[in-house]
DNA sequence: TATTATGGGTCTAGTCACTTTACCTGTCAA
DNA sequence: TTGACAGGTAAAGTGACTAGACCCATAATA
């Protein structure tokens, strides 16, 4: 008999994918799993689970007992690559709820928490505004509630957003500031609506600080035991006893906070400041020449 | 003429949704854009926009000078349900190089920067097998890098695994530690590798300190004055001036260092800690038991 | 021990979602 | 003016799918 295994078409190729990451994440798969998901017959997920064993022989078995295929000890993927970070990172929106099970592939997710955080969600309108301003090249005005203005209530006002930031927290739009006439971060969770395109202001090219790199090396805490150094150089992915990384001056601000740089090492709990900077001096100089450029403290 | 509109079936339906999000996020829409994603031909992406015009009237409208269709100004998307956490989670995965381009709907994100952290990548053949030792309830060991430790070098540790956990920064799985008899927070990023399956130690119903929460209260700090206070309240989505969280009291002694409530409020600078406790007695207290059930610090 | 439910495998005929190929139209840039 | 490119459409063919049917094995139930 001629071995002619048929060309891959249609959503055929995304079904082995599927396979393989039931295989890999799961361990087992099944004819309904298939046909739940792609809303195929079950022959067709019968064919499709027989080309995959035609393609990636020895990958499965069938368990009768289970009535469920499974994977076997030497199986492999061949038409999905695991990636953990996307699997954890896919986990972490569908504990926070920013998206469903049903949106994702996993079917089973393992019991999981994530420190929640309390953060507004973004109108997905306001997002569009500045987006399409952003993409477009004009100016906008955002009712925004300021942190510095006199006013307790949100006021209009024009910018001219170039980028999008996030400080690992919350999102804002960096942006030049008609009324101040410089560049500043807006938060987008305190936009509250968008109006009035008109001309832009200055463009990306002038905005200094979002131009511009500061290049970190982090380090554990010296005083931390030579066990603990080298759980944290496993933890921050450190060669050689330190890790170079390079921030964007607009968020260094930001950096400093978010990895706890600002706090002062308390010499007797070195496990408190696991991670310190090895060029601190120029460090603390860009630092303070960033935020003597900043509006005071927080953007507005 | 009668109006006979086909079922929809196939791939077709993910093409329309991928068309009104298209439209959604970038504005306009491509014959091109169809094929090359999907990989229909070029006859076909014309049937799709042509069934998408039918289905949406008035959402589009052909651009003969960009040859482009673009999204009218009361364009509203029916195949797709805008969510702008979503666009931005799946940004941040895509800044930090945890997915490709390819892989998302976005075609041309806009310019963007995350605040980079130094987290060493999980392996995924590590998270599969601690995964599978949860799923399946059974204990396996693991070549951990511990904090503890008087080795600097990992050693093989038995555990049973029954959750994952995440900090907001760095993935641990929750397990029962065999070698000190309780249940810890074990780093994914610290262990390098995983053997030996074997029954299991005490079951996830056995840890407290997962199984039971605590509710913190967060306000806007009162020095702030009002405008700052309505700031910080849009930001976390406060309502009445406060917003409740439900925290695992295994992740509290995270939760209060992500949130930066460990830190003494400086009376001069209420802006550097906008946010504070509004039960903080209850809350010091439980942190406090937390802490000292904990092994001294950090995980291991 | 018989019965039922469930999951997998497979065969048939039929269909419609696609492809390929071809040709026509309009706009913009060289 | 010409070519490149984008959109529209028509015709013929194909194969990936469906519905519907039936068979087999296992495990749980009566």
């Amino acid at each position: 008999m001629e071995d002619k295994i048929p060309k891959i078409r249609g959503g055929s190729s995304q079904r082995l994918e599927y396979i393989d990451f039931l295989l890999y994440w799961e361990g087992t798969i099944n004819r309904k799993q298939l046909s739940m998901r792609f809303g195929v017959s079950t022959p067709q997920a019968s064919a499709d689970i027989g080309a995959y064993q035609e393609r990636a022989p020895g990958n499965i078995e069938y368990d009768k007992s289970a009535k469920r295929y499974t994977a076997t000890p030497n199986f492999l993927p061949i038409f999905f690559r695991p990636n953990a970070d996307r699997f954890l990172s896919q986990l972490t929106a569908l504990t926070a709820g920013i998206i469903l099970l049903k949106d994702t592939w996993i079917l089973s997710p393992p019991p999981t928490s994530v420190i929640p955080l309390p953060t507004r969600r973004v109108e997905p309108q306001i997002l569009r505004n500045v987006l399409s301003a952003v993409r477009g090249n004009y100016s906008i005005e955002v009712k925004y509630q300021s942190m510095n203005a006199t006013s307790p209530e949100p006021t209009w006002r024009r910018i001219t957003p170039h980028a999008f930031g996030s400080d690992g927290f919350r999102w804002h739009t960096r942006a030049y500031c008609h009324r101040t006439e410089r560049f500043k971060d807006f938060l987008l969770s305190r936009c509250f609506d968008v109006r009035g395109q008109a001309v832009p202001g200055p463009s990306a090219s002038q905005d200094e600080l979002w131009n511009s790199f500061f290049t970190v090396r982090l380090e554990p805490n010296p005083r931390l035991s030579e066990a603990q150094r080298r759980a944290i150089e496993a933890d921050y992915d450190m060669r050689e006893g330190s890790v170079n990384l390079t921030v964007r001056r607009a968020l260094l601000y930001y950096f400093d906070k978010r990895l706890r740089l600002d706090i002062t090492p308390n010499p007797e709990l070195p496990k408190e400041t696991p991670i310190v900077v090895a060029n601190s001096e120029l460090y603390e100089a860009s630092l303070r020449e960033v935020n003597a450029r900043r509006p005071i403290s927080n953007a507005g």
